[in-house]
Formats: C-alpha cells, sequence, structure tokens
DNA sequence: CATTCCCGCCACCGG
DNA sequence: CCGGTGGCGGGAATG
C-alpha cells in the first residue's frame, strides 16, 4: 500500500482523457507515482464520477502502450548516473512497480541493451548505465553498419521496390537483382563494446538474441542512410536478411514487422527516433527518422598509429588472443554470412584504447532543419507543442539536474530541441567555407518547399553521407581532414560549437583533432600503407564471403582493388562479364586521370537511389557513388527546396550523357582525381538505357583500375539517370561546353520516370585552380516526403 | 480495411 | 525439472 511521495506538481489526479500521450507524458515525468496507483486512482474517481459511464479510460491501449511503458522505465533512471550510484536494475521489481508482466520488460531492456544503456549482470538483474556509452554505441553501430553495406542494401532494395511498382514487364532483371541480394551481410551479432561485454560468462552466451541484434541492426540503418529515414520496410526486408521470397516471407515479414515496432517504440521513448511517414510513388508508408545524435565518425581512429600500423589481418586464433572482445563481437555460432570483419577487430582496439575518452565532440548544429520545421511548421496542433512540452518537463526531471546539463552541452543540440534552438542562427546564416563546423551534417532538403538550406559538409561527416559506398566509407579520408580543418582554420575557431566542452576533459578538445589530422596530412604514405594493408587483409579475409556469394552466383568472384589510402576498404565484387568501357568512357577516364586538383578532398556529395527502372548496367561494377569535394567546392552550397527545382525536371525520362557528366563534373572541380569508386553488385540488376553510347557492354577489363571504377560510376550515375544534374552557371567551362549543349545534356539525362524528382542543388565553387568557377549540382533525390504524424 | 502492436503461449536455456 | 527468457504470431484496438 506504500504510496510513494508524489512529489511532482500534482498530475496524479490526471484522468485518462483523449490526451493520452500528454497525460502519460506528465505521469512519466513523475517517477515516483506508479501507475498502479494511478490506475487505483483513477478507477476511484471514474466510479465516483461516472461509474461505468465510459469504460475507455481503463486500459485504452494506449496506456498499455510499449513506449508508454518504456518513459516509465527510463524515468526511474537517471540518463546519466553517476558511477557511484547503485544502478542496477531488478526486473521483477520493475516489471512489479510498473504493474506490468515481466515479458513486457524484457521488451524494453533488450534493446536498452542493444545499445548499451544497460548490461545484464545476471538473471533479474541489470545494471544501469544510462546514455554514458551511448555516443560510443553509435559510432560503433554505425559503422558495423556501413562496413554491413547496409546503405547498398536500402539502395537497392528501393530500387527493385520502384521497378516493381513500374515495370509489370522485366521479370528476368527481378529475378537477377535477387539474386545478389542483401542476404549475407546482415547476418551478424552482437555487436559490444569494450568495457560492456556482457558480465558472467553464463550469462554470455546467447547474446544473438533476435530483439538485441534487431535493434542494432535497426540503428545501423538510421545512422547510414542518408535522409536518416527508414521505413519499416525497407528495415524489416534488410533485417529478414534474406531476401525471402515474397510469399513465403510474408509472414516472417509480419513479424519482423511488428518486432521493430517494439523496438521502434522504445527507441523513440528515448527520443533516438521518431515517427514520420514517407510518401512515394506509392502513398505513403510508416516510417522512422532518426532524432538522435549525430554520430560521427571516429575520427580518433587512425590517431593511433601503432593500432593500425601493427594491425594484422585477423585470423581465428590472432584473434581470439589479441582481443579480448573480438570473441563478443562474433560468437562462436558463426552463421554462414557475417564473418569476423577485420576493420572490426581494429574498431575494438580502437575504441578500447580511448575507452576512456567519452566521446564529447560538440556536434553541430545537427537538427536545425528538423527543429525549424518540427516546431515551427508542421506541428499539427498545440497537442504536439504540450506533448513537446511535457516532453521537456520529463527529461529535465528524471535527469539528473547538473548532469543533464553537463551532457547537453557535450552532446550539443541532438537530442533537446531547445538545445538546437540555441544554434539555428548557424543555419540561416549564408554559405560557409567547408568545414568549418566540427562535425557539420549534411541537411538534407526536406520536403517543404521555398526554403533554402545550408549544407555544411565536414569531412569526417562524409562517410556517413554517401548513399552508395559500402565499406570505403569506413575510413573519412585522413587527408581531407586536415586539409579542411587547416584550410578553413581562421573560420573554424570562431564557428566551433558554443559547448563548454570541459566536461571530463580532453576529447572535446578539437586541437586533438586538427593535431592527428595534420599528423596524417604529413605523411601521406604512412596512411596510404596502412591502407594498403588492410586492403589486403581484407583480401586474404575474404575467401568465406566469396563462397557464400559464389553459391548464390556462380560466376561472382570476389575482387579486391587495391587502393590508395582514399579506399579503405576497396571490397569489390565484380561478374566475370563484366562490361568494359567504350571509346567515349576511355575518353572520359583519360579526362579524369588528367585532372588534378590540389585541393584536398572535402566531402562527400550523397545521391540518392535513382528510381529509374530503365537503367541497365550489365554487370556490377558500379557502385558507390561517392564524389569528393574539396573542400572550398562545397563552400557555399544551398540548398534549394526540391519544388524549385522541380519545374526544371519534368522532362521525360532521356538519355544519359555520362561524359557530360564526367566532364562537368571534373571541371567543376567536383571530382578530384583520386575519386574511387570501388564496384559492388549493388546495381547490377540496373541496366544502362537506352542510349547505345551511355555504356558498351565489352567484358575483357579484368583488372579494373581505380579511373576506371571511378569512371564507371560516373557512367552507372549518369546511366542511372539518377544522377546529377550539373548546371554549369559558369563562364569559365571551356571545351564543347555549349550552354546549350550542356543545357541539352542536363536534361537529357535528367531521367525521372516517376515524375518529377524531388531535387536539392548544391552550389559549389571551384578549389584554387580557378578552372571552375561555379556551378550548380542538381542532386536529384528520391522523391521523399516526410511528414509528421 | 490498414496500421499498430498487446498479449501471452510456449520453446529454450542455464542452473 | 524449474523458472527466467524471449521468439512469435493471433487478433484486438485504433486509425
Amino acid at each position: 500500500l506504500a504510496t510513494p511521495p508524489k512529489a511532482a506538481a500534482a498530475p496524479a489526479a490526471e484522468p485518462w482523457t483523449p490526451t493520452a500521450n500528454l497525460k502519460v507524458l506528465m505521469s512519466a515525468a513523475s517517477p515516483e507515482i506508479r501507475s498502479r496507483e494511478q490506475r487505483r486512482a483513477l478507477a476511484g474517481l471514474q466510479e465516483q464520477l461516472s461509474g461505468d459511464e465510459y469504460e475507455k479510460s481503463q486500459p485504452s491501449r494506449k496506456e498499455k502502450s510499449l513506449g508508454l511503458l518504456c518513459h516509465k522505465f527510463l524515468a526511474r533512471y537517471p540518463n546519466y548516473p553517476s558511477a557511484a550510484e547503485n544502478n542496477y536494475i531488478c526486473l521483477d521489481e520493475v516489471a512489479e512497480e510498473l504493474n506490468v508482466e515481466r515479458r513486457r520488460i524484457y521488451d524494453i531492456v533488450n534493446v536498452l541493451e542493444s545499445l548499451h544503456m544497460v548490461s545484464r549482470l545476471a538473471k533479474n538483474r541489470y545494471a544501469w548505465h544510462g546514455r554514458h556509452n551511448l555516443a560510443k554505441t553509435l559510432q560503433t553501430l554505425k559503422k558495423v553498419g556501413e562496413e554491413n553495406k547496409y546503405t547498398q542494401q536500402i539502395e537497392m532494395l528501393k530500387k527493385r521496390e520502384y521497378e516493381h511498382e513500374f515495370d509489370t514487364d522485366g521479370e528476368g532483371n527481378e529475378e537477377m537483382a535477387r539474386s545478389f541480394g542483401s542476404a549475407e551481410h546482415s547476418e551478424m551479432c552482437f555487436v559490444e563494446l569494450p568495457g560492456m561485454e556482457f558480465r558472467a560468462a553464463s550469462v554470455n552466451s546467447r547474446k544473438d538474441k533476435s530483439l538485441r541484434v534487431m535493434s542494432q541492426k535497426f540503428v545501423m540503418l538510421f545512422l547510414v542512410s542518408t535522409p536518416q529515414i527508414v521505413s519499416l520496410e525497407v528495415a524489416a526486408k534488410i533485417l529478414i536478411g534474406e531476401d525471402q521470397f515474397e510469399d513465403l516471407g510474408k509472414s516472417k515479414f509480419k513479424t519482423k514487422i511488428r518486432r521493430l515496432y517494439d523496438i521502434a517504440n522504445v527507441l523513440s521513448s528515448l527520443e533516438l527516433i521518431k515517427k514520420v511517414h514517407v510518401t512515394e510513388e506509392r502513398g505513403r508508408k510508416p516510417a522512422f527518422k532518426w532524432t538522435g545524435p549525430e554520430v560521427l565518425p571516429n575520427a580518433r581512429d587512425t590517431k593511433l598509429g601503432a593500432t593500425t600500423a601493427t594491425w594484422v589481418p585477423p585470423t581465428s586464433e590472432s584473434i581470439a588472443s589479441k582481443e579480448q572482445c573480438s570473441k563478443n563481437l562474433f560468437p562462436s555460432r558463426v552463421k554462414q554470412g557475417f564473418t569476423r570483419h577485420p576493420s572490426l577487430i581494429k574498431l575494438v582496439k580502437s575504441i578500447e584504447n580511448d575507452r576512456r575518452k567519452i566521446q564529447s565532440a560538440p556536434t553541430s548544429p545537427v537538427k536545425i532543419s528538423t527543429s525549424s520545421d518540427e516546431n515551427l511548421s508542421s506541428v499539427p496542433g498545440k497537442m504536439a507543442q504540450l506533448e513537446a512540452l511535457s516532453k521537456h518537463q520529463l527529461e529535465g526531471q528524471s535527469k539528473n539536474a547538473k548532469e543533464l546539463e553537463a551532457q547537453l552541452a557535450l552532446e550539443g543540440a541532438q537530442c533537446s530541441p531547445r538545445a538546437a534552438a540555441t544554434v539555428p542562427a548557424r543555419a540561416a546564416a549564408p554559405a560557409r567555407p567547408l568545414g568549418v563546423l566540427p562535425a557539420a551534417p549534411l541537411l538534407l532538403p526536406p520536403a517543404q518547399a521555398g526554403v533554402s538550406y545550408t549544407i555544411y559538409l565536414h569531412p569526417s561527416q562524409a562517410p556517413a553521407v554517401t548513399t552508395y559506398s559500402p565499406s570505403l566509407m569506413l575510413q573519412p579520408l585522413p587527408c581531407s581532414h586536415a586539409a579542411a580543418r587547416t584550410g578553413i582554420n581562421g573560420k573554424a575557431a570562431n564557428q566551433t560549437p558554443p559547448e563548454g566542452g570541459e566536461d571530463r576533459g580532453d576529447k572535446g578538445d578539437p586541437r586533438n583533432i586538427l593535431t592527428a589530422a595534420t599528423r596524417q596530412t604529413v605523411q601521406p604514405e604512412s596512411v596510404s600503407h596502412k591502407c594498403l594493408k588492410r586492403s589486403q587483409a581484407f583480401q586474404e579475409h575474404s575467401p568465406r564471403k566469396r563462397c557464400r556469394s559464389d553459391d548464390k552466383s556462380p560466376s561472382t568472384p570476389l575482387t579486391c582493388f587495391p587502393s590508395r589510402c582514399l579506399i579503405p576498404f576497396p571490397q569489390c565484387i565484380h561478374h566475370g562479364n563484366e562490361a568494359g568501357f567504350s571509346n567515349k568512357e576511355k575518353a572520359g577516364m583519360c579526362l579524369l586521370q588528367h585532372a588534378t586538383y590540389s585541393s584536398p578532398i572535402a566531402g562527400v556529395i550523397p545521391v540518392t537511389a535513382p528510381e529509374l527502372k530503365t537503367v541497365n548496367i550489365p554487370a556490377f561494377h558500379i557502385t558507390p557513388l561517392n564524389i569528393m569535394l574539396s573542400p572550398t567546392s562545397i563552400a557555399a552550397a544551398p540548398v534549394l527546396s526540391n519544388s524549385c527545382i522541380l519545374s526544371s525536371n519534368t522532362s521525360p525520362a532521356q538519355t544519359p550523357s555520362s561524359s557530360v557528366l564526367n566532364f562537368t563534373l571534373q571541371h567543376l572541380g567536383l571530382i578530384p582525381a583520386e575519386v574511387h569508386v570501388p564496384a559492388s553488385p549493388v546495381l547490377q540488376h540496373m541496366t544502362i538505357s537506352s542510349n547505345p553510347e551511355s555504356v558498351s557492354h565489352s567484358s575483357e577489363n579484368t583488372k579494373l583500375k581505380e579511373e576506371k571504377v571511378g569512371k564507371n560510376i560516373l557512367n552507372i550515375l549518369a546511366s542511372a539517370g539518377t544522377l546529377l544534374k550539373i548546371l554549369p552557371c559558369c563562364k569559365n567551362l571551356d571545351g564543347p561546353k555549349e550552354p546549350q549543349e550542356l543545357q541539352a545534356a542536363q536534361e537529357n539525362f535528367f531521367r525521372t520516370p516517376g515524375g518529377p524528382n524531388t531535387v536539392s542543388s548544391f552550389s559549389a565553387t571551384s578549389d584554387g585552380t580557378g578552372a571552375i568557377s561555379q556551378g550548380t549540382l542538381y542532386i536529384p533525390q528520391r522523391k521523399l516526403e516526410v511528414s509528421e504524424d
């Protein structure tokens, strides 16, 4: 009967009204209040007031939602518990107090565990860690996700989907597409963090619990996709792994969706994601948008020269002996697909080394766009605002005041809308040199039209932004860091986010990064060596996958392209009958090769998945659509709202002109000579469109050179029609670039099968070469309208 | 009807 | 064998 203090205001009396959410949040705000009590009070209240008039109140399903329950659960513990506190959780206890079956608690705890916010100590007992490990966990997950080529998988799915809805014919392609599905990549086990390993060995055995793993994978999808929005459908498909045949996997699919909802609910409670709806060609689909902290690549990764230098291709043995954590990362029960990934091992080590250095690098005004559109425009009604408000309250109350403050400051505006609001001005500011911000995220223009956005690209962010790159984005071109940093040093200082950044000292210090980056720049050789080493290691390590892929597609040898330092993990897969290059293409390659840009690469322009179905690339060579930009080239990158460009985009599908594209890109300084595009099977199912000259289907070049690959990419892009549209609004373009010609070319390769695409634009300026002045790069994006619910 | 997702059966697992 | 775990899918509530 113990009626704990009812501290907080006076929420207890709150009856169950239609505004359940609000209520809920309110109640959640005061941890002391047990649902049981609430219920009791409620019951009494109702009996008195309306007898049994309305039955409505009681359970009202929503009151029992996992999300709500999770809120209550979270309210019991501080986001940032002090080491001293006894933050252990007793499941029974909690279940009882929250008045729910234990089963439900498991659901919550499992996903929390996947984020390392809790860790199991023993039966019925968990340790609460709060968000202390969150940043690191996310970082790790992101990496793993990248290595898993989730980005590619996502794109592939979208593409396939597109095909489905559009043509009723291309059957053969579908099969083909299916063949190189995403299967193997998705098989992996629970990802752990050093220091977060499961305790008792006894409890360790079952790390591959699906909910946990599923949760991690789900999160990875967000961290790896460019617009950080993931639809349930896509997530489910990818998480299922194998591409279940429509029918057979139907049931499985449904179940997966159910689980995803469960996970999504708790992630939502954690405010890491929020529900939205993406409206595509075919109606709107439920999806979730990442609202958690922006995850930046682990910059210190390369700082640990020793680690990298001495890194050795892992073998079953070496791993076990060298890495205490490795076993955890990849449990004994090695399932077919995923094998120990070298980079993961390294990652672990790396993390371990600076484990104590809590990631505190201030993040940029990530949420700018979000805050603006969410708070100002899309909010349906006051209800939403109230809710938001109460959420804040909740947050404030449930958190340890001082710690909260500190954390907020450290984490930047990510989690707290309020905090975000303090930095918005930055967004409005006109073009700002690239790299100025510590970790500027690429703000993709939301569906709303008319608003313009400024894109800040930060080198370290590049990987995250990439849409297609498989594993290469893992290693954020070291050089670029330095370059970007130093290049813009002048402004860098004052541009650095406000946060006090004192926190746990060290890591927050931008100088560390700078120095590290500089060091790298100074010793390019060492870097490339490392990379080379890695690629080799990777190769050696490939056999397994190779075998697997062989199973499905007999003639698909795994090949790795040795790379320079730009492509850390040049893992490429291509078929024996790979396509060759036409003369035209070769010419393009030459251009590419000859083009030299002194400016460092600073970022990656994300190119979203093509929606074209017409494209048909014979063999697989293409893949990542990474276009490196020199820092200066992106200096000013205002993104116009989609609608602004739609008009120019209405032309029917036409023939792409890769040559023009390439040329243009090069001249715009958008394509550094070092563009490396590893081939991957991702786009295999694409077919080059009508234009015969776009791509030839020869098949000899077995040894693809990097340049070729890069070239390929461009072609693919062009042919995919997906790509970019470049509007040279500059006078400096030379050669056969007659304005009209270009114009025509542009229109040509702007294919928009499904009607006008949503397009964002980039305006770029060249680097110091003066070769190019300015141009506008239109990047047609998948039509994606995100709407708040 | 579609989207969400609660409920709880029951298989599994470690002790 | 027991009790904790948690996969899984029916089907109810909601939209």
